[in-house]
RNA sequence: GCGUGGGUGGCAGAGUGGCCAAAUGCACUUGGCUGUAAACCAAGCGCCCUUACGGGCUACGGAGGUUCGAAUCCUCCCCCACGCA
């Protein structure tokens, strides 16, 4: 079929990349990462990202793309991804996206349309003084059909959407555009029942601190980051940057990660559960 | 053994006569998300009935008591912490 790309979603730890790489040797395939943090070439550990050994000689694609020190949007994402799938179609190999970033994911292959509006820093430092409910006010006094759908307690969204009708006057209609899903997806879910699920998290929670997921942290430290940036790097970050500020014990540091990451496989299936093209595979 | 401070919902921790089924945080459950997405946000969270408004029952270490009314005051008892022996 033409432009075939399968998609490889699934929660945390579930086996993804490894049952992509495996995928892509049968078929002729190359990965293409669909993970947030990966793309950051100082998050290596506590991303779990693959090796180059894991990779097998199977080439994939967004890993490493910037620096944490610089911020990377969805759009970005696209751009990469879109560009890498076109590149491995016109090889004639299968392009196969794993990842456990729903938003990226869905972005892409279902065609999102973003507001052409780059993040304003400036701004957004502004507007992130106000209070909630007083940015809520001036959104629906500026943009009342956005006010109507958006989240009213959500900072984050709220000064986005200010940010954007700075820049256009209002927020467009969000939505799909079908010319922009031009692929033919095959959608696998990969799954796995609860205890072993989080079996495999504690593992490789203790995996990540073997290989020096305290070291990588303190380097992102050193590096320049704040703390603040360094807790929104993922709870594999937040809880070792806590613990060298010796505001917790190594014990619950583990523990949290832990609780975290079921917590968040919890928050992944939720965005996959209402889609229907998704054919899962529950492994054991 | 004397002294002082304490024992509150899964945990931490407010409350010190009515506005308390009990603040707040965490955990837990459910859900949301259009340029930071492993981030960010929301709702629920003693039990029972009710679509809802609401109502009923049981609860603040235990047992009694004072009071119209007690998690809050009094008495005794049981535990805990620190202090003095």
């Amino acid at each position: 079929m033409k432009n075939q790309v399968v998609a490889i979603v699934g929660p945390t730890a579930s086996g993804k990349s490894d049952y992509a790489v495996r995928l892509a040797k049968k078929i002729g395939g190359e990965i293409i990462s669909c993970d947030s943090r990966q793309v950051y070439k100082e998050l290596t550990i506590g991303t779990a990202k693959i090796s180059p050994m894991e990779m097998k000689g199977i080439p994939h694609h967004c890993i490493n793309l910037t620096s944490v020190k610089k911020v990377f949007t969805v759009m970005d994402f696209m751009k990469c991804a879109d560009g890498s799938i076109t590149s491995i179609l016109s090889r004639g190999k299968v392009p196969i996206l794993v990842g456990g970033t729903g938003f990226y994911m869905q972005s892409l292959l279902d065609g999102l349309i973003f507001p052409q509006v780059p993040p304003n820093l400036k701004l957004r430092r502004k507007l992130e003084k106000e209070s909630a409910e007083k940015l809520y006010q001036i959104l629906q006094k500026k943009d009342p059909a956005r006010a109507r759908t958006i989240e009213r307690k959500n900072k984050r969204r709220l000064i986005r959407a200010l940010e954007i009708i700075e820049a256009l006057g209002k927020v467009p209609e969000l939505g799909r555009d079908p010319k922009l899903s031009k692929y033919n997806v095959k959608y696998i879910g990969i799954k796995r029942n609860a205890e072993d699920l989080s079996k495999r998290i504690e593992q490789r929670t203790k995996k990540m601190l073997d290989r020096g997921l305290i070291r990588e942290t303190k380097k992102l430290r050193d590096i320049g980051l704040t703390w603040k940036r360094i807790y929104e790097l993922g709870f594999e970050y937040k809880y070792p940057a806590l613990y060298l500020q010796k505001k917790i014990s190594k014990k619950e540091m583990i523990e949290s990660i832990n609780r975290e990451s079921i917590k968040y496989v919890r928050r992944q299936m939720l965005w996959w559960k209402k889609d229907k093209r998704i054919k899962w595979l529950v492994r054991v």
